[in-house]
DNA sequence: TGAAATAAAGTCAGAGATGGTCAAAGATAG
DNA sequence: CTATCTTTGACCATCTCTGACTTTATTTCA
């Protein structure tokens, strides 16, 4: 018996392999009416079953208009690279592990030095203003989240 | 769906695109009649679209034959305009705020279409797992890190 | 000429419309 | 029986829309 989850994502999913782009905008009121559950669960599902390990990077946007953008990108290439980082879900990364994952990511022509520089820019120690523990834990995110985009769009 | 904020804010852009100077003059009551909404919406979409970070700046006159003087600012030195807005980056940016600035760097060609996407994965809300306050703060610090490297760089 | 009327535009706080987080309770598989 | 997965609801964050009140400029007319 599937669960109302599973009903769910399959539901989302089919709407995304029948659009063009593997991209769409959804809301979340409509799921949870149509499938008579609490709004939060359509977060539930989105956590467990569209996100980067599963090939998928999700926006959203709240008040009047809002959405759910639901992205869907080459998941055998992101798992490549997040297998490279050894990054988990909710994984610590050092400052150094990101640094060196940078540049393997040069080095393979993955992104350019210039880009490399930049992304040093966001993650370095400096730019995350708080304690060690949870420096660490917004850099996997933020990697993450670049690793979904450069999977989806390709090296460079 | 798109707000009707949105739909305003398109059909004003579509104006100033448009226009030679890159100069328009409207007028708000005229706008909000038009979309069916109250004038005070005019003020709104104003505000949180055709802003500096945007690259506009916007003048009035009120009284008979009021107007509204929207100005698209033309593309200027890339370290004059990174001076100008490393000024406008304080403490608290928010993520629309952010992406505003990313948007006109863009156009401004300092940085890629590409390079946007990058640094936007880096520091959208989803990127950043903690509170309002800090998040908006460590867009602050991002962003003055990422400036100070473009600027001795130069644009690209 | 100067006060009153008229015609814009501006401000701001609150209501409305979405989506997000988290922890606890419930269900299920091994 | 226990670990994991699912469901729920209370509370939070963000974006948009509205209306009452304010400010400024022009026109009218005594």
């Amino acid at each position: 018996m599937p669960s109302i989850s599973d009903m769910i994502e399959k539901f989302i999913l089919n709407i995304v392999e029948n659009s063009e782009e593997g991209i769409i905008h959804i809301q979340r009121n409509d799921l949870s009416t149509r499938f008579s559950c609490v709004p939060s669960q359509i977060n539930y599902v989105i956590k467990t079953r569209f996100n980067i390990e599963r090939g998928f990077l999700v926006e959203s946007k709240r008040g009047e208009g809002g959405f759910l953008k639901i992205i869907k990108i080459p998941v055998i290439q992101t798992k490549v690279y997040l297998d490279r980082i050894s990054v988990g879900i909710n994984n610590y990364i050092g400052s150094e592990q990101a640094k060196n994952f940078l540049k393997r990511l040069v080095e393979e022509n993955i992104i350019s030095e210039r880009e490399m520089n930049i992304i040093w820019q966001l993650l370095r120690d400096e730019s995350l203003p708080c304690d060690k523990e949870e420096k660490g834990y917004q850099r996997g995110k933020m990697l993450k989240n670049l690793i979904g985009y450069l999977a989806k769009e390709g090296g460079k």
